[in-house]
DNA sequence: AATTAGCACTCGAACAAACCGAGTGCTAAC
DNA sequence: GTTAGCACTCGGTTTGTTCGAGTGCTAATT
């Protein structure tokens, strides 16, 4: 168990050290903070907590800096969201209140304005019902023998491709099969939709439209992209100034890694808390060791959840980073709440 | 005027200083070329190369490195188009060989390919005809208030937009708007279209479709889009290896350009040629100062030109990145006309 | 028993000196 | 016109020195 003074050091040393950037030594605890103890007695509790694992040095005559452990242990017990500027609220505001608009811009500003506030690198995902259900879907014939489908889902996705087909189809194939998956499909879960579009769907198109059998080919594919999520990364280069001990192969791996949307899903794990924090050596990826992953949660009642991310420098300002992903939370609700009412 | 001997030198020192990325000196030329002088002479002449400012020296007494100019005179004399390896060769054909696919993905398959070639950046632009045309328009409802209006140009652009309106809006009013558009704008080239779609066009909506106008106000953008560039960009963070001398926030610059596809447009000139390089101090733009962005066209009979384009160090191998172009874009000609076939 | 002053010690960072070698320009001979 | 020879230049690397921030330990103090 630490005492009070140990964890008031032990708060103090990782405050100088995000505000710096140098390692912390007893000296500098002892002028900047309000800590009443002379150099000697710090240094004895510096040693005491790097005894346990909460701080180390880079060498052995070093100033102290914080190990994951105490990085993990000021995010659980010491992190006081700092509180947002009123110009930048301001902005939030600004952003985030203008109306009409498609879900598309509205993660997407969300996502570059949440780096430019940060200066970090932000994720955003847009809500996801717990079962999202199909709720439309449609079939255009561009030309003879191109065909745009357009799937819809509750979840405000709007997801659309565009077939070349072999041969030129039939109009009236194409009603037939239109209506095979509105009324087979329309109103299901999609995960439900996807298990019947590989088993009893072939049967019905064979059976109604056998000549349409090569478009539902082509078109499991667009499905296929509507169930994928949907994350919007802004601020990607923001990390460069994080990278100075990494060569150029990692960095490349990476950006190709924050590039590709599916690895994404690696990254970010389903969360059920407000708040949810990976440390550099809590990834499953040595690229990451140097940097922390929080995550907040947002909830738009009856339309369910969805995720902001904002990856940073493990030794970012954990304070100023909850604290604008609260308000933002709180507003990106509010502004979601509000389109789906419109 | 050069003489021969002198058109060899520069040419060895540029394949040469190409291939180890150091300094060239006399003795170096002399060993592992050809060319039958002794280091002397070679340092005679690169002396004379040097006063007439094709090449330079990093420092008093250091190897001499190719100039501006002097890469200029290379690439407008002294290119052979390296030819491309089997393997290369098979991939291009095997990528590019696939059918029935969306230009989209054409495109974005190409970018990738060319810039793992290469190892540089890729450019693809689609392509473009000179005077391409609307062939299609449709506004499908999606609900009450969303609609998906798609704008079909004979380029085989396909662009969409979904729109939220403020108010619901009538079926009726739907197939007016969407008659008025397919009357006095489908088969007009896209110039012509931007100009009707602000003078006419808003006369004709109030005359017999008032409700709409709202509508109409939204739709305009799809337009817009549909009237820009599409540019295919790959292998961005190839760039890292030649960035060495840049700082972060000249990174940050360099890469938020490349990220705003419309910066493109300054960066690359439409070309009336087979092929165009660019070279460092050619662009307008400082960041550019070591890069060479070597640009071929490629037509597809009937339906307009198309561009590719790498982006890599001024100090690239040019005989590779022109042999693989040109291979590139003999085959993408060809994939494209079967495309338009089909 | 906890705290503190004092001190020897450590080690990286910053700077300077020394050296090495690739390369040059120039001169004089071929 | 070409080349051998040579003094000279200059960046890069290595080696040595100094400086200061920081530590751990011991002994004195509270």
């Amino acid at each position: 168990m630490l005492t009070k003074r140990q964890i008031n050091i032990l708060d103090a040393l990782i405050r100088l050290y995000t505000s710096t950037g140098h390692p912390i030594g007893s000296k500098t605890i002892m002028t900047e903070t309000a800590i009443d103890a002379s150099s000697a007695t710090i240094r004895n509790e510096l040693s005491f907590l790097e005894k346990l694992g909460f701080i180390q040095k880079t060498h052995s005559s070093s100033g102290r800096v914080p190990s994951m452990k105490g990085y993990r242990y000021y995010i659980d017990h010491l992190v006081k969201p700092q509180e947002v500027a009123k110009d930048k609220l301001q902005i939030i505001n600004e952003v985030l209140g203008n109306h009409v608009k498609q879900m598309d811009d509205i993660m997407n500003q969300s996502a570059k304005l949440l780096s430019d506030l940060t200066s970090y690198t932000a994720i955003v995902l847009g809500p996801k019902a717990e079962s999202s259900r199909l709720t439309g879907f449609r079939l255009v014939a561009l030309n003879d023998n191109l065909i745009m489908a357009i799937v819809q889902t509750d979840g405000g996705l709007i997801e659309n491709k565009v077939f070349r087909l072999p041969k030129p189809i039939d109009e009236s194939d194409l009603v037939k099969v239109a209506n095979i998956f509105n009324q087979h499909l329309v109103g299901l879960p999609l995960m439900e939709v996807a298990r019947k579009l590989e088993k009893d769907i072939p049967f019905l198109i064979r059976k109604y439209a056998s000549n349409a059998m090569d478009m539902y080919l082509s078109l499991e594919s667009a499905f296929n992209a509507s169930a994928e999520d949907r994350y919007h990364v802004s601020g990607k280069m923001n990390l460069l100034d994080f990278t100075e001990d990494m060569d150029k192969q990692q960095l490349k791996s990476l950006y190709s890694l924050l590039d590709n949307k599916g690895n994404l899903n690696v990254l970010i794990d389903p969360i059920h808390e407000d708040f949810v924090v990976k440390i550099g050596d809590e990834f499953d990826n040595e690229l990451f060791t140097n940097f922390s992953l929080v995550t907040a949660a947002y909830q738009v009642s009856g339309h369910g959840r969805g995720i902001l991310a904002v990856l940073g420098p493990t030794s970012m300002s954990y304070d100023e980073t909850f604290g604008v992903l609260d308000v933002f939370r709180k507003q990106l609700t509010h502004t979601l709440l509000n389109y789906y009412l419109e």
